[in-house]
DNA sequence: TTTGATGCAAATGTTTTGCATGCAA
DNA sequence: TTGCATGCAAAACATTTGCATCAAA
């Protein structure tokens, strides 16, 4: 694969923030270190980064897919009044593929989960007088 | 809310099949019974039925939205095979929101799952010599 | 020099929406 | 008759792709 300064300034963001970015966001975020990109690449350079295993791409969300930098195996979670997605650390729930085998005649290979709620932010200002 | 004879239809298609349709094969097999009908018509009462609790939206899979008659709560299967949508039975899977909700400030207030695999015809199908 | 990567713009696929007309109440 | 629902078409939105050019190897 032939080196691209687009693709690294790519990796470079998405290994510098939790935000779970769109592409749009990417796009927006590399445009000062290379001003003449193209929206193309940067899905382009997603997708093959996506495929590579270099990046995780979120695609279980409403609204458009989302990108993660943090390419270690981990649970999504989606506010409903601010929209943030956040990381979960919760141990993997592996086993509930094997509920999920117990009355099916096929294979499990895997399961895709996230949850919602309230962030951390919207909880405590729910509290607030 | 006034009657009409497309929702009644697209209503009517959904209870009798177990298939996950999309939005574009539910204007299809609406379209013998209605000649006319739109797609723009049927997205806005498959729209109009999930806000009501009549049908399900299923968002979190690849593809377009697909739409579920049945509005039990359920978990669903897709083969990575031939893409087919299958409901799973098994128990509801409540505890995992305590599991995510162990280390994290904000509020979970439910989650979003789907399983992945072989349908039973593809594992079948792997079997024979 | 060769070939893969890029920028640009057009195309694609899905869903929503504006508006004049039609039909249920 | 009133106003919600419709059909139609255009728009909106996210993403992919064709193609000429550019730059890494």
């Amino acid at each position: 694969m032939k080196y691209s300064k687009q693709r690294e300034s790519i990796l470079k963001y998405l290994r510098s923030t939790k935000c779970h970015p769109t592409a749009e966001t990417v796009y927006q975020n590399i445009l000062s270190e290379n001003p003449n990109v193209s929206l193309g690449t940067v899905y382009r350079n997603l997708t093959l980064l996506t495929e590579l295993g270099e990046i995780t791409k979120i695609t279980d969300l409403a609204g458009p897919d989302r990108f993660d930098g943090n390419n270690t195996p981990h649970y999504h979670f989606v506010c409903k009044k601010c929209g943030v997605v956040l990381d979960l650390e919760m141990d993997s729930l592996s086993h509930i593929d094997l509920l999920a085998a117990h009355n099916f005649a096929g294979t499990i290979e895997g399961h895709c989960v996230h949850f919602y709620g309230k962030c951390p932010d919207c909880t405590s200002q729910n509290m607030e007088v």
